[in-house]
DNA sequence: TACTATTAAAAGTCAAAGAAAGTCAAAGTC
DNA sequence: GACTTTGACTTTCTTTGACTTTTAATAGTA
């Protein structure tokens, strides 16, 4: 089994006790024999936000990493336009979205708002491709932590 | 956890009896075990001005340092951090700003999330200077939709 | 008593050392 | 060829401590 694997598991069973896992990223090193960075392999393949996870972490002395599972409930539906959504999307397209998450009772009002603001033409001044790149990358993340 | 930490939950705590604390440096660093200075750098970054604090030395025998928690309402205090923010900020001083909303119940978790998943590094994927800027426009004008 | 000088008790500053985590590309496996 | 492992190097944040500055308290003096 590779060390990457056990590693998965590991963190895994952690968050099956409580949703969410602290850990240090020297000492889950050291408990396994691996250099620090195996870590961080470890969780952007196996522990990113489109596979139900939340993380955050802290540099310097007493610093950690923070893993939570989020909880996949009416989701499947978010999901589904998140696999739906190329990577660009313009602000016309998502505002159709937008309103389809409202009228499904999804999002509430100052939800919407929020999504909108975040990726409003006004905002994202970056040349028309760029622009509509960002503006998927946006929505997408902020429907994955609607879910 | 780290010292730091305590000892910023423990003024916390002071402020949440009366919003203004009295503490001695010299004291305080004695009931935690750490050097004076210790007191110094927590204050400097967990009680500062734009954290909604207000704070007041003196010096020589019997001087103490004096923390207010400054209360002013919402939609004042957001302005008045939509303000404070130039035309360019980090992930980091965002997370900051975030974290004292929530401790404000300006908002809510699920908005922190959102307002959090469309300001990450991850997801402005621009250089460095760009994504700054970007990241500040972003989240003034969601905290405009919040007011 | 009032005024000055001294002492000691605070707090402030700043940079070095330490403790994490992050990045990225080369090397290794399957 | 795609995924995994490794390690050197970077960045960020915290802790520590030596040194500085300010000022209340106290002692000394006219």
């Amino acid at each position: 089994m590779r060390i990457s694997d056990v590693i998965e598991d590991f963190i895994k069973d952690m968050l099956e006790d409580d949703d969410l896992a602290i850990i240090q990223r020297n000492d889950l090193a050291e408990h396994f024999n691996c250099v620090p960075s195996q870590i961080n392999y470890v969780i952007s393949t196996r522990f990113t936000p489109m596979q139900g996870y939340y993380v955050e972490s802290s540099r310097g002395g007493g610093g950690c990493i923070k893993i939570r599972k989020v909880n996949i409930t009416h989701s499947d539906y978010i999901m589904h336009i998140i696999n739906s959504i190329g990577n660009s999307i313009t602000a016309k397209e998502l505002e159709i979205f937008v309103k389809n998450f409202l009228d499904y009772n999804i999002i509430n009002e100052k939800e919407a708002k929020l999504i909108k603001a975040a990726t409003s033409d006004k905002v994202l001044t970056l040349p028309k491709e760029t622009k509509d790149e960002i503006r998927a990358r946006i929505f997408k993340n902020m429907l994955i932590n609607l879910v």
